[in-house]
DNA sequence: TGAACTATGGTCAGTATATGACCGCTGGTC
DNA sequence: GACCAGCGGTCATATACTGACCATAGTTCA
């Protein structure tokens, strides 16, 4: 009701202007083709203006990474709350993670890469964190959903977590990326929830028959 | 989508907050009462604020004014459309009317000033045309539903189409005085709708017992 | 190879918008 | 009729916005 406070809301809703004009931009486009001026001119602003609510290009970038983290982490976080069946659960985590990327790929080309060479990525240090913060969480959860189908008798009693934690982890980042890096224009998202779920299939059928042959150690 | 356009905009959202708070604020308490501090604070702007937008509290009350002119010319204008009966479209054009001034307790009051002594008003200009304008227009249509009555055979063929729209005018403003100056805080508009039902009623029953008696140059 | 050109991130002097202390006037009180 | 309170309206100051400009890094071409 104030008259601090609508000047402080009004300037929240430019710095959102801004974030969604940019967002759009470098999902279209990556980091480097997108230029100041062109958000500038979506969020129907001029140059200047942009860097009175943010220091450079590269902090936009930033924090539209950052809220597209934090949304995914909001998303996964509830996951466990009440999953029919392991299964059912690392399904549904595979499909958000899809569309997490599907929704910013940008996102997902840094974090490959991030996996690759930790060091030398030079990404702001609040990024950074996020991202290890958030893989580790994510692995983690896909570690709870197998413990879960272990104890309720859906998997091996033998499975070894650890391996086949990664295994899920590297499937997922796998077949996202083939076809993320082969042409996303092409590929409707159907097509990549269907292959994640072929993937699933075959991780979870490989588990049950390990379980048969007493030999459950993973697939690793 | 341009940048223009953009403060063009905003420049009206702005003008269109005050006019909000100012309306709210106008009907509450009149014209004297409020002061463009208040305004000001309840369109969340400073006082200043509000001389860069309109030239002075008089103007900001007449637009409110003119736009509640407006509004209602627009309702009346497609009365005619498709009456059902004669009778009906007076009962439509009153309650239409007694919305109007239920809304706009303050513009009741000039309008009533108004009839009775044009000359000494001294309103700004634009609003005074309005006002003659609308008025005119408002008497216009009861004459014309008087006429579509007589025709088709609801009314009687010899009524007197001026002495009656007249006669409607006057009953219409006299109840609805009755009502708002004698405190509208304990009068609901049920009550208001209610008295003008049973006014009108009386007038068409008139009309058609003249009808009868063959005596039908109104009731004037 | 290096001079000339181009494109773009970031800056800043100038402009538009917003603020509230202040002024002059009016109407009321004693 | 001197004093006061309250309000419409003003204006110096502060904040927000703009786009011409600057520095630099990459690119072209002689």
């Amino acid at each position: 009701m104030g008259l601090e406070e609508r000047r402080k809301r009004e300037r929240e809703n430019r710095k959102n202007a801004i974030l969604k004009a940019a967002r759009k931009l470098f999902f279209e486009k990556g980091f480097k083709p997108v230029t100041v001026e062109s958000i500038a001119r979506k969020a129907e602003l001029s140059k200047g203006s942009i860097y009175l609510y943010y220091n450079s290009k590269e902090e936009i970038y930033t924090q539209i990474l950052l809220s597209d983290i934090d949304k995914f982490h909001d998303r996964i976080s509830d996951l466990l709350q009440n999953p029919s069946s392991a299964s059912e659960a690392l399904m549904r985590l595979a499909n958000i993670y899809v569309d997490f990327f599907l929704n910013d790929r940008e996102l997902f080309r840094i974090l490959m890469t991030f996996m690759l060479h930790t060091s030398d990525m030079n990404l702001p240090e609040d990024l950074n964190d996020h991202i290890v913060k958030t893989t580790n969480k994510t692995i983690g959860i896909i570690e709870q959903v197998l413990k879960y189908g272990v104890e309720r008798g859906e998997f091996p009693a033998t499975l070894n977590l650890r391996q086949n934690r990664n295994a899920v982890w590297g499937m997922l980042n796998g077949i996202i990326s083939l076809h993320l890096f082969t042409g996303i224009e092409d590929r409707r998202a159907e097509v990549i929830h269907g292959t994640i779920k072929a993937g699933l299939d075959i991780f979870i059928r490989g588990l049950e028959i390990s379980e048969t042959k007493e030999t459950g150690h993973g697939i690793l």
